[in-house]
Formats: structure tokens, C-alpha cells, sequence
RNA sequence: GGGCCCGUAGCUCAGCGGUUAGAGCAGGGGACUCAUAAUCCCUUGGUCGGGGGUUCGAAUCCCUCCGGGCCUACCA
């Protein structure tokens, strides 16, 4: 097999917060298949950085009264030291905001201008009146202009999903000072990415450089019709690089600079190492490989290929695009404990465990995985150690002082067996289909246990005559053991390493599962791997829900400085309160307490449930709520609500609603209905 | 509104045009005692989301309906 040289990158972390489970999903990917191409032989360099520009990032370092570069150091080094707790071995992790950086984005930004990419369009956006920063769609909220529904986002609604610019809203607010933005005009820097669509609909819909359905999402979404010119300057203020010729003033947006931190990084490590950086990013020999969320596909798989197309580099050979972390089936939440940092993961549990659980749970494609953490004690313990672990626990003992048979004795064809897998192993490997790869293996241990209890060796060796088939017996054991531990060892690098002083050689190749060792002296057995237990997972999860508290304690407290509340203020500035209203305003709505008396889904709507509200006697409303992502009718049926009873009737699609239901919150999930107290009689009236 | 993906045993998933649809885990019964109460043998369990079509043959291809998830360009 000829050696490859194999680029690897996984996507730059944003140096905004610290690593947690869901980020580790593509990192022990990442690491598994950098480990893999190894093993394999062949020439790999994995490399990452931190993602540290942004606006995001100039706030939270004014937030912890800090320089942004003391900010992101210490990020970066929490980062590193999270990765390096799971066996991420990066061979280089860099930064975005360095020297190396810098200057391929002015080589880049020189090659899109030679060839008259760049525009510069004026654009009307919303500014921050207090600080005079602009405002990203994200921090905008108001009144949405088609719909009328209060608290959207600056760039859509998610009451009638429609889409729109920030400066549409209706009443906008700052979220960072809650004061309405000022709207004003600036300049911005566009790519006009349109020039490449010819080549992107080949690179992208030709060869094997992206899984199937991430090419059908391009061209069913994008490459359909012509690509919008793509934003890549921010105004001042900004961290980030100047753009050449506007110091001071204009700033790449943090997208464009992020991918060229792989080259910077490659960069950084080359000059270390004294390689040559044009060989890794110019050369046809290099195989570049990203591993990517599928949140960031239209960066990766659109402009950044456009980008090196334009600027005379390597284009990526294939971008691996993987879903994202569910907990128990819902996405990770800090209320549930399942938000777990990787610190607090290493406090309480082994990182093999996760690195195998997750190997054990991806596929080739995009689908989110669910980590179910009763599965994963489950899969933990009967895979690794009941089955793998324990192959070499029951058999070690009796050959610790004759070591292994001389010659590899008769095993029926088992070793030889395991042997041949290896190609249908690999393959799983290199297609990022793990999960194929750990069933492939775990078969090979679900023969080795029966030869074992089969030649039932502890039988066996009260007759001093059969120390030699004893001996034969383990040999076969050890080794069948060993060769499952060489087509593990990307996953399990700790327990590859273990398994290499047990048996005194070291696990160098793949192929060193094609031939047994023999004549070879056995260590005397240690513990590898300790059962997950239950309680230590309890102990992560409570862990995580007291960190999300006392953070969000903090929050609340730094915001609010003067009050004795821990309440965050969030809610106040995202929707402040209405002009002032006289008692006889109050009271020409009616509100009144409302039994549920029934609660239906109906069928074609998104967020409707149809209730039928008694308002006591025989008085009924029927009132069609936006509740139903947020409650089960059946929990409704029966329950006191408050609800305004003299509301003109709203015929809607689905039927005509007779009142509303009183609740606070977002909407989707996040609805909060008011309750009643004890002793509230349906048709009484709110005062 | 548009787009992408997914519905197979209690759970997690494999199979993706060809014998009676599989695995692991969980459940039930038995064996063993070398091993981290591990292992081994046997076993229960499915009109492959519904309907229609193409075909000699469909879980697999096409259409449609239902259910779920995700994306929709300045949140990473």
C-alpha cells in the first residue's frame, strides 16, 4: 500500500466558552480517525486552533473587564487541556488571532481582489445607541413586522417562520443595552461568490468530496439559483484583523478568517518542524480532510472552497459532516443536568468510556446521536469489559510464568478469521462508519469467549499432563485478545497501551493483527478497565445542574447588582414594559378563571391545541392556544387557567377562538401558563 | 413557504432488489465457576409508519399520506 499524506482538521472551536460532550462527539471522531490513517501507516497531521474573533468574544471579555488576547489565552488553554484529557492529539493547536493568520488572509484577500471578487455596497443596519457597535440580526429583538408577534429575532419569526432584516421590526431593542437601536449606514465588504458557481456545482456535486445528502442540501438550497454576494466585513468596533487599506475602521468577519486559521496553524507547525508549508497546502500529494457539525456546512463546503479555489490552494478532498448530541433523547440542557463540560465529565468518569460509546454510536451520515446514559453503562460495560477486557483477565493468569506457546497452536481457524476482517474494518474506519466498524469487532470477541469456555482451560489444568493444551489454550486467547485490541486501538488508545506491557509488544501497525505473537513472556495481569458506575454518572449530571445554577446565579447578579433578587434580567430588556395605562383600560378586559374541560391537538397545526374552556354552568369558550410544543392535552384536561373571556372571537384557520389563555415565555417550549391557587372557582373574575 | 434527512423487535441500530428479516442490550430458562457477579448454551419478541404502484420477486425502487428531527445564509 503506498503511504498517504492526510491533512486532518477538526473545526476550530469558538474561544467563547469551555469544550462540553456535544463538542467532543467531532473531536473523539476527529482523533479516531487521525489515530486510524496512523496506524495504518500512513503520514497524518491533525491540526486545530481556537476560533477567537468576533463580536461575541469582545463582549464577553468586556463582561470579564479583560484584554480580549487575555481572554482567549486563557480559553485556549482550558481548551487544550480538556482535548488532552480525552487523548485529542493534535499535532498543532494554534489560534485564529495570530501573526501566521494575519498574513494568509491578506495573501487570500489580495487574490479574490486580483481577480475582482471584492465589492464594497453601502448597508443600512441597526447600532447599539449606548456603545455605537453594530448589531448582529441575533441581537435585535422586537415586534415581528409580518405577523405582529412580539420578541423575535432581528433576522426571523418563529411564530409565522417568516424572514426579514432587522431594520423591519417593529419597536427593536438592543439585547446588549435593552435601549431601541439606532439605525445607520456603513460600508461593507462583499464576496461576489457567484463567479465561482460553475465550479461550485462541480466540486460539490462531482466526485466523493461530501456525503450525498449534504450535496442534495446545497443544491436544493443553494447552488438553485444565484449565490448571494457573501458579507465578510464588520465595522468597528470589532476584534478581529483590520482589512488592508480601512485600518481601523473594517474588520473581516469572523467566518472569513476561521478556515484560513487551519492553514495559520499548518502554518505554525511546519515552521516548528521544519516542513514546507506550500507541501501541505499546494501540494497534489495532500489529502485534506475536514471534520465538521452540519451547522457550518455552507461555510465549509461553499465559501471556503471558493476561496482556495481562488487563492491557488489544495481543495479540501473530503469534508465529514456529522449531526449533533441529544441527552436522554432531548438536546443537551443545563435545567437537566445533561449540559456536561468535559472537566466535569474527567471528574467523575473515564474518557475511554466515551470515546468508545461514542465510536460505537456513529455513522457515516448526519443524524444527530442520542447518548442514552443508561445505554451507555450498558454498552460501556458488556462491550469493553465484559467481552474485550475480560478475555484477557480470564486467561493471562495461567500463562503469567510460561508465557505464550512456542509455535501458534490450532485454533480452528479463529485467529486466521479475525485476520481477514481487517479490510472490512478499515473500510468502516475510512467511511467514518464507526459504529460498522465496532459491531465488526465485537463479533470477533463474541467467538473468542465461546473457544475459551469451550476448552475451559481451569479444567484442564488440575491435570499436570495438560499444562502444555493449557498453555495452547491461552496463547490462542491472548492472541485472538490482542488482535481485537489492534483494530480498537484508534478508539481505545489507553487500553491498546495496557494490552502492549500485558504482552510485551508494542502495537505499531494494523497489520500486526495478521500475525500472533508466540514464545513471548506474559506480564502478570493489572487492571484495565473499571465497570461505569451508575452513581458516578449521577454524581456528572448533578454536578452539571449546580454549575448551570450557580452560573446562572452569577449572571444574574452581575447584571443586577443593587437588588437582593437572583432573577436575570434578560426577560425585562428583551420586551420592556408598555406605556402607561389608566385603571379604566385595566378593566375593560375581562379576565376570568377557566376550567379545561377538554384539550385536543389539532392535527394540522404546528403550535395549536383547541381547548374548550368552562367558565362555569353551562358557559363554554372554545380557544385555540399556541401551547402545543410546550404541554400534552391530556395533562391540560381538568386544570385552572386564566384566561381574558371578552376578547373579540378570531377566526382562524383551523376554527374561531373565543379568548385567549394567559402565559409568559418565548413560545415553542418555552410557554408558562399562569395557575391557580387553591380555592379559585371557574367564572370568577381577575381583578 | 422552501429544502435535507429519518420512521425495521421493549431500547440502540444493521440490512438498502432475490432463500423462512438480523445483531447487541433488555426479558425468560439452563450451564459453568478461570475472570472485574464476568462467560457460555437455549429462548420469547417484528403484517420492516399507512396506502398505492413498478417487478417473476420490495424493508430495499417510485408516488402519496401520516409521524419525527434538522436547516433556511450575521448564534456558534
Amino acid at each position: 500500500m503506498t503511504q498517504r499524506q492526510i491533512l486532518v482538521t477538526a473545526a476550530l472551536p469558538y474561544a467563547n466558552g469551555p469544550i462540553h460532550i456535544g463538542h467532543l462527539v467531532e473531536y473523539i471522531q476527529t482523533d479516531i480517525w487521525v489515530r486510524f490513517q496512523r496506524l495504518r501507516g500512513h503520514r497524518c497531521i491533525f491540526i486545530c486552533a481556537d476560533d477567537t474573533h468576533g463580536t461575541a468574544i469582545m463582549k464577553s471579555a468586556r463582561q470579564r473587564n479583560c484584554t480580549e488576547q487575555q481572554f482567549i489565552d486563557e480559553m485556549q488553554a482550558a481548551h487544550q487541556e480538556d482535548f488532552a484529557g480525552f487523548g485529542v492529539t493534535f499535532d498543532n493547536y494554534g489560534s485564529t488571532h495570530s501573526d501566521e493568520n494575519r498574513q494568509l488572509c491578506h495573501e487570500i484577500w489580495r487574490s479574490l481582489n486580483e481577480q475582482g471578487l471584492i465589492k464594497q455596497e453601502t448597508v443600512v443596519e441597526l447600532f447599539d445607541s449606548q456603545s455605537g457597535e453594530s448589531l448582529p440580526d441575533r441581537f435585535v429583538r422586537g415586534t415581528c413586522p409580518k405577523c405582529g408577534a412580539p420578541d423575535q429575532y432581528g433576522d426571523n419569526c418563529d411564530k409565522c417562520s417568516a424572514t426579514y432584516s432587522a431594520v423591519d421590526l417593529i419597536d427593536p431593542i438592543s439585547t446588549t443595552s435593552g435601549q431601541p437601536p439606532v439605525q445607520g449606514e456603513a460600508v461593507h465588504y462583499f464576496v461576489t461568490i457567484e463567479a465561482l458557481h460553475e465550479f461550485l456545482d462541480e466540486w460539490t456535486q462531482s466526485g466523493s468530496h461530501l456525503q450525498d445528502e449534504v450535496a442534495n442540501y446545497l443544491k436544493g438550497h443553494f447552488l438553485h439559483e444565484p449565490l448571494r454576494d457573501w458579507d465578510v466585513s464588520r465595522p468597528a468596533p470589532y476584534f478581529g484583523f483590520d482589512i488592508p487599506g480601512t485600518e481601523g475602521r473594517h474588520f473581516w468577519y469572523v467566518w472569513f478568517d476561521a478556515p484560513i486559521g487551519y492553514m495559520a496553524s499548518t502554518k505554525q507547525w511546519c515552521a516548528e518542524q521544519g516542513e514546507s508549508f506550500d507541501g501541505w497546502w499546494k501540494s497534489p500529494a495532500t489529502e485534506i480532510h475536514h471534520f465538521i457539525g452540519k451547522d457550518i456546512q455552507y461555510f465549509h463546503c461553499l465559501f471556503w472552497p471558493a476561496m482556495l479555489k481562488t487563492a491557488g490552494f489544495t481543495l479540501p478532498e473530503k469534508v465529514h459532516i456529522h449531526g449533533f448530541l441529544t441527552v436522554n433523547g432531548r438536546k443537551m440542557s443545563k435545567r437537566d443536568g445533561t449540559f456536561v463540560m468535559a472537566a466535569t465529565y474527567l471528574k467523575h468518569l473515564n474518557p475511554t468510556y466515551l470515546r468508545y460509546y461514542y465510536a460505537a454510536k456513529l455513522g457515516p451520515r448526519l443524524d444527530d446521536i442520542d447518548m442514552n446514559l443508561e445505554e451507555f453503562q450498558n454498552k460501556v460495560d458488556s462491550d469493553l469489559v465484559n467481552k474485550v477486557v475480560n478475555l484477557a483477565s480470564r486467561a493471562a493468569k495461567f500463562v503469567a510464568e510460561t508465557g505464550l506457546s512456542a509455535t501458534y497452536p490450532d485454533d480452528g481457524g479463529l485467529f486466521q478469521q479475525g485476520a481477514a476482517a481487517s479490510e472490512l474494518i478499515a473500510e468502516a474506519y475510512e467511511a467514518c462508519n464507526y459504529g460498522r466498524a465496532m459491531r465488526l469487532i465485537m463479533e470477533l470477541a463474541d467467538r473468542a469467549n465461546p473457544f475459551f469456555d469451550d476448552a475451559a482451560p481451569w479444567v484442564l489444568r488440575k491435570d499436570p499432563a495438560q499444562a502444555d493444551r493449557v498453555q495452547e489454550i491461552c496463547t490462542v486467547a491472548l492472541n485472538l485478545y490482542r488482535q481485537i485490541m489492534v483494530y480498537l486501538a484508534p478508539v481505545v488508545p489507553e487500553l491498546a497501551e495496557k494490552t502492549e506491557i500485558l504482552l510485551g509488544q508494542p502495537i505499531k501497525h494494523w497489520d500486526d493483527a495478521q500475525t500472533p505473537l508466540t514464545g513471548s513472556p506474559v506480564a502478570k495481569f493489572k487492571h484495565m478497565l473499571k465497570r461505569v458506575e451508575a452513581k458516578d454518572i449521577q454524581a456528572m449530571i448533578d454536578e452539571s445542574k449546580e454549575q448551570a445554577a450557580a452560573a446562572a446565579d452569577a449572571e444574574a447578579d452581575s447584571s443586577t447588582p443593587s437588588t437582593t433578587t437572583a432573577d436575570s434580567d434578560a426577560p425585562l430588556k428583551a420586551e420592556p414594559l408598555a406605556d402607561q395605562c389608566t385603571f379604566d383600560d385595566f378593566v375593560k378586559v375581562d379576565l376570568r378563571i377557566a376550567r379545561v374541560v377538554s384539550a385536543e391537538n389539532v392535527p394540522e397545526a404546528n403550535k395549536l391545541l383547541k381547548l374548550t374552556l368552562s367558565l362555569g354552568g353551562d358557559e363554554r369558550r372554545t380557544v385555540f392556544a399556541g401551547i402545543k410544543k410546550a404541554y400534552q392535552p391530556e395533562d391540560l384536561e381538568g386544570r385552572l387557567v386564566v384566561m381574558a373571556a371578552n376578547l373579540a372571537p378570531r377566526k382562524m384557520k383551523f376554527g374561531v377562538s373565543e379568548g385567549m389563555i394567559l402565559a409568559s415565555g418565548e413560545g415553542g417550549k418555552e410557554v408558562f401558563m399562569l395557575g391557580v391557587d387553591e380555592g379559585g372557582q371557574p367564572g370568577q373574575r381577575v381583578h
